[in-house]
DNA sequence: GTCTATATCGGGATAGAC
DNA sequence: GTCTATCCCGATATAGAC
């Protein structure tokens, strides 16, 4: 049986993905947990300490170096394992039912309270410094071209980034195709001029 | 000068994007314009009915064919000309600073309340849509390959996308070069095979 | 069309007992 | 660590005068 901590913040985010943080009163999480509302406040100071204690938590699940690895990359798999660790990036994703609508939530904040937004900057920054990193590398290996780094960089996280949210949507489109592309754009180049 | 509704609807749409719909309050409102509350419910019988509202509206301005004219494209020109339409459309949505929050509000909302999801599923289909009509009609002309249309429209959107959503979280990338990239590969192709 | 005044409700948060 | 009971505030919305 998890610590009563614990259950707070796991069904805090599943009350916060379901009617937002607004709409989540802390009567109702208390409901949901059969406990009392002081017995919330007793673990939490505030809704809003709720808010921001599963925010870190989730800013530390989804860093770049978690998915992409360069030492596993060479000039022989690199598209493929580049594919393969995007795939898994957008499964992992799907995996957790309420990650959009928990970052959208998020971002919206964002707009409000710089905190918020730096914090997500620092992780888009570090997916395309991640990716960028990692054309580099290739490039250097020999399995992908060396021009333009940055703009690719930019691209594959933003197609990475859409996919995840067209998931969301509930868009039935075929991603792994959309990847699989984007990924054999990159890796061939285009700017040989 | 215009008239009280539309100054409601111009002050709402501003102060929902400064503080979100749920910390704007009628009260907010009517304080920001010099009226009294009960003026305001005059003309809005809720706070409701302002967001929806303001959200009828936003959905009517941003449909795929006020920005990408079939007709106008060419053999000639088509690189060139998706190449000036998204770079407008992107320009257009950059004018307007409290665009990009309001849309991810609507989007949360989309996520509690049917009514916002379809709509938006609609103008995002949309897009899609117009861009795949567009690459059809690109490959009938000649002017690029007709393998893999969908696929090439779907990553189309996905970039003009994010990169209204870059825009709006501070990146100061060089956009255009993005932009401009993209449709290069979309023009030029990739598999040939 | 706009006002003053007010009803009503639900929210976050706390006091103090067990 | 958890409870019952309560405070206090700000929110939407309305009644009724002008």
């Amino acid at each position: 049986m998890a610590s009563t901590y614990e259950n707070i913040l796991e069904t805090s985010y599943r009350l916060f993905a379901e009617h937002g943080f607004e709409k989540t009163s802390m009567a109702m999480i208390a409901k949901a947990l059969n406990i009392s509302k002081p017995a919330l406040y007793y673990h939490f100071e505030s809704k809003d300490a709720i808010i921001d204690t599963l925010f870190e938590e989730l800013c530390r699940s989804i860093a770049f170096l978690r998915f992409f690895k360069l030492q596993d990359y060479t000039r022989a798999n690199f598209a493929e394992k580049l594919t393969s660790d995007g795939l898994h990036l957008i499964g992992s994703q799907q995996e957790d039912a309420h990650y959009s609508q928990i970052m959208k939530q998020y971002q919206a904040l964002g707009y409000r309270n710089a905190k918020y937004a730096e914090r997500l900057l620092e992780i888009l920054e570090g997916f395309t410094a991640g990716f960028a990193e990692l054309l580099q590398h290739g490039a250097a290996l020999g399995a992908i071209p060396g021009d333009d780094v940055l703009v690719r960089a930019q691209m594959l996280n933003m197609i990475l980034d859409s996919i995840d949210n067209y998931i969301n949507y509930g868009f039935k489109y075929d991603y792994n195709a959309i990847w699989i592309k984007a990924v054999a754009d990159i890796v061939k180049g285009v700017d040989h001029a």
